[in-house]
DNA sequence: CAATTTTGCGCCACCGTTTGCACATGAAAA
DNA sequence: TTTTCATGTGCAAACGGTGGCGCAAAATTG
């Protein structure tokens, strides 16, 4: 038996044509109830499992949806794909994986791939330079939906699922000024992402709200390496009046802002407390957690990413009008606090 | 334009058999040069994209490689698959994604799904739990080469990547007894992984080779959870000879096992030193990292097993006797001093 | 200038499966 | 008994390409 088993074969044996048993694996109502068993324990015993490549190309379907990163080492990645893939699988959808490496040529290139595998539809969490989206509406004229979440462009005509980081942040300004801090610094990554502006937005209202006035010296920048983290963290140390607290544009920038006070000798989360985006388990592990974290659901992201495109795959073939409905998923942070700051 | 161009349109445009194109395309030597000039120029403007699906179900190839792994929200696998993914890409492969979640259950499953699409190839590292292999028996059947990586099965016919954590043991043990500590414990992971056994014969021979005598009250077992962990930790920290230094499986069971000591006021890399396998960069965010680590080169492993796998696919077209061969990569794993620890 | 080779292109079968349509048979309705 | 209809099955086209083979025209050879 060095063939793998098809229809035909099952057909030739059993002296039927091919459709008797195509129809009769399927349940189709005209096909007879013993030809029906006949074919089935035949097929069961030859082992015999339809051709998926076959039928995909048949149906222009592939039963694939491909998923673009940044970095899957980052645990918020990881999570968030985590959350696609079992998504996936409740569907029956496989993911076909690729990352950027936060460059954008490099997206380019994976997503290429991805169209000449003839995806279903595209997962992506934007490179942080992406700035123009032509491989993206490229995908338009193969009828691959895109589905963007948490790097998602400012653009109106997509779909996009991600955290609302604006309220989050407000919340998290209010939390350090009833725990007593007034001088709060904040490290926001670069501008071209949404997430920066919202955060950003999000701290002005939220130290407006708190009748404080807004310190610019406060304000800094970081693209996300561990230099720039260092040399904002640089700055904000050697302010003639240094911030009470920091907050950090997620735990990797917070794990770096740490490290470098302890090294510049503060007493982290003592003499400066440390606050930060993400909530990651592997902080927990960290020497200096950060006080309070905001938890953006990456697992919960990507499942509801993929829940989109399934809606979004649904409707292509039910409501030819729905292609041009774009959904945005916004989920609301929560502030989880670790430890009782000293006030 | 609404449909995709296909070669067909090509042909029907330039009055040109539909094979003519094909061939045009493909620069074969026997389509004159004015045809595949204007065959290539129609193709360019109509933005022609052959479709991959077409071509790989004639050709039976997908050009896809299955990865399953257990978590990929562990760092040691996610820097296996950007190995993986980065040899993929420079053969024009593309790479679907899986995780076990350490339930075999789960790989099952996972593993269908792949084969069902008819991947090329798969690159797996087992879950712990798994000690059947049926599942992945049956993709012979389909000739889909298996490339086992880090976590391999105990059995000869297959192909391997893995580091050869016997020697590194060995090299471990030989530099703590230097700095000079003698009790040396050790938390081993399950059994049924070859990765164990190699630890253990390690550890054994390590052990002996200092003229020390195995003490079996310093060996314990984790199945790598954190409670485990922590009954392992608990044992070894109520003996009336407790050790002084605790070798951890993994660095996750380091970071488990630090956590319980400092819980229960120990004195972490003071009174009890703490190494262990794997090196991951997240480790030296935390507030004790090991003080060395046997790195295990995850990237490289993966980069392997993709150029292993890729090696294994070209000879299946060329040699057909070299289907029975099955490699074995073995990586010799570095010894990483993290710190001068005190004598 | 005839014989042979090379060059350029089209025809057709094929990959595994689905599906619209036609056809034959037997049973129920008229 | 004839008409109608449900039932069970087969034929063939289609999906988008590839590639073996054949055939005519052009180019090369003796």
């Amino acid at each position: 038996m060095d063939k793998l088993p098809t229809i035909k074969e099952i057909a030739r044996r059993l002296n039927v044509s091919v459709s008797t048993v195509s129809r009769a694996l399927s349940d189709h109502p005209r096909i007879g109830l013993g030809t029906k068993l006949k074919v089935k324990q035949l097929a069961e015993e030859l082992g015999y499992e339809p051709n998926a490549q076959a039928i995909f190309f048949k149906q222009k379907k592939t039963f694939v949806i491909g998923v673009v990163i940044p970095f899957i080492r980052e645990e918020f990645f990881s999570q968030a794909i985590s959350g696609i893939e079992t998504a996936a699988m409740e569907h029956q959808y496989t993911i076909l994986f690729g990352q950027s490496y936060d460059d954008p040529e490099r997206e380019k290139q994976v997503v290429e791939a991805m169209k000449k595998q003839r995806v279903d539809g595209l997962i992506i969490s934007l490179s942080k330079g992406t700035n123009r989206y032509d491989h993206l509406e490229a995908l338009r004229k193969y009828e691959i939906p895109v589905v963007y979440f948490d790097r998602v462009p400012n653009i109106a005509d997509a779909h996009k699922v991600y955290c609302n980081l604006y309220k989050g942040t407000m919340e998290m300004i209010g939390w350090l000024f009833h725990k007593g801090y007034r001088r709060i610094a904040f490290i926001n990554g670069p501008d071209k992402l949404q997430a920066s502006k919202e955060r950003m937005n999000g701290y002005m209202d939220g130290i407006a709200k708190q009748k404080l006035k807004v310190d610019m010296q406060l304000v800094e920048k970081t693209d996300l390496s561990k230099e720039s983290t260092q040399a904002a963290m640089k700055k904000l140390l050697g302010l003639k009046n240094p911030p009470h607290a920091v907050i950090s544009f997620n735990d990797y920038v917070h794990m770096d802002a740490v490290q470098y006070a302890q090294h510049h000798n503060i007493a982290v989360n003592k003499s400066m407390m440390f606050v930060s985006y993400a909530n990651l388990p592997i902080t927990s592990y960290t020497a200096f957690p950060p006080l309070a974290s905001i938890e953006q659901y990456p697992y919960g992201q990507g499942e509801k990413a993929m829940q989109l495109m399934m809606k979004i795959l649904a409707d292509k073939h039910t409501d030819k009008a729905a292609q041009e409905i774009f959904y945005t998923e916004e989920l609301s942070p929560t502030l989880v606090v670790y430890q009782q700051a000293l006030s």
